[in-house]
DNA sequence: CAAACAATTGAACATATATTCACACAAGAG
DNA sequence: CTCTTGTGTGAATATATGTTCAATTGTTTG
């Protein structure tokens, strides 16, 4: 069994490809950062949330009637996605109208839909 | 503000849209599996196990060695990501041999790459 | 200006989750 | 059979996260 300073001092099973994939594996930041992208998909709120924005740009309150939930639980979750630029809002009167960000979003959705019929 | 029980019993402001979009939807367990997918994603050690897979399979104590983790954590995140048929395993002797289990895991890692780099 | 409304935010609570540790189990090796 | 090794699992702990409630901001309307 190994531990954080050591491990892989000794040869692992396949040791030349260990060192291959540790050699091609992305560095740390990306991958932390694309797990903080996938946390922000990673819940039924905001899958919903996003779901419903994939057919229509809408703001806080349609969100929160469509999802039969208050607008604070909503806003929360909005403010989840905005830090991931998974979507983005104007500002209309006292509305704020949300859409998605770019194509990327849906197409994770689509993806991940298509994987679940399998 | 709406509650869960008469949401919507008013006008809400863009009615119609919300109607649609609600007619729209996917049903509630779709959505709810869709999150549970991205939750097997939404972990950077669970992120670095598939992308490591990528490009080659590997037992579980390669991924220890990669990851410079106790074989036991990996062993636990490779119970989520089988839980979701997102990787899949052959016993060999003593090694689990773990690889990616479709095309779609590998399509939606490239995605996230792809959203992060913008 | 005051009231109403949409949206946001902070605090608090409950729940979920990741890691560690200890142990169990199976499969060679001696 | 016994020992070692690779892997899986359960319990425990610490941390992260989602929702609710209360309060605040900013905008529109009377």
């Amino acid at each position: 069994m190994q531990n954080q300073e050591d491990s892989c001092q000794v040869e692992c099973v396949h040791s030349d490809t260990v060192g291959n994939v540790a050699a091609s594996m992305a560095d740390e930041e990306t991958l932390f950062n694309l797990a903080e992208l996938f946390k922000a998909f990673a819940d039924s709120t905001r899958v919903r949330i996003l779901h419903a924005l994939s057919f229509s740009e809408l703001c806080v309150c349609d969100l929160a009637c469509i999802l039969k939930m208050s607008s604070s639980a909503v806003s929360h979750q909005l403010r989840v996605l905005r830090a991931q630029k998974i979507v983005k809002y104007r500002k209309e009167g006292k509305n704020a109208i949300y859409s998605l960000d770019d194509d990327h979003v849906s197409v994770l959705l689509k993806h991940g839909l298509d994987h679940l019929r399998e």
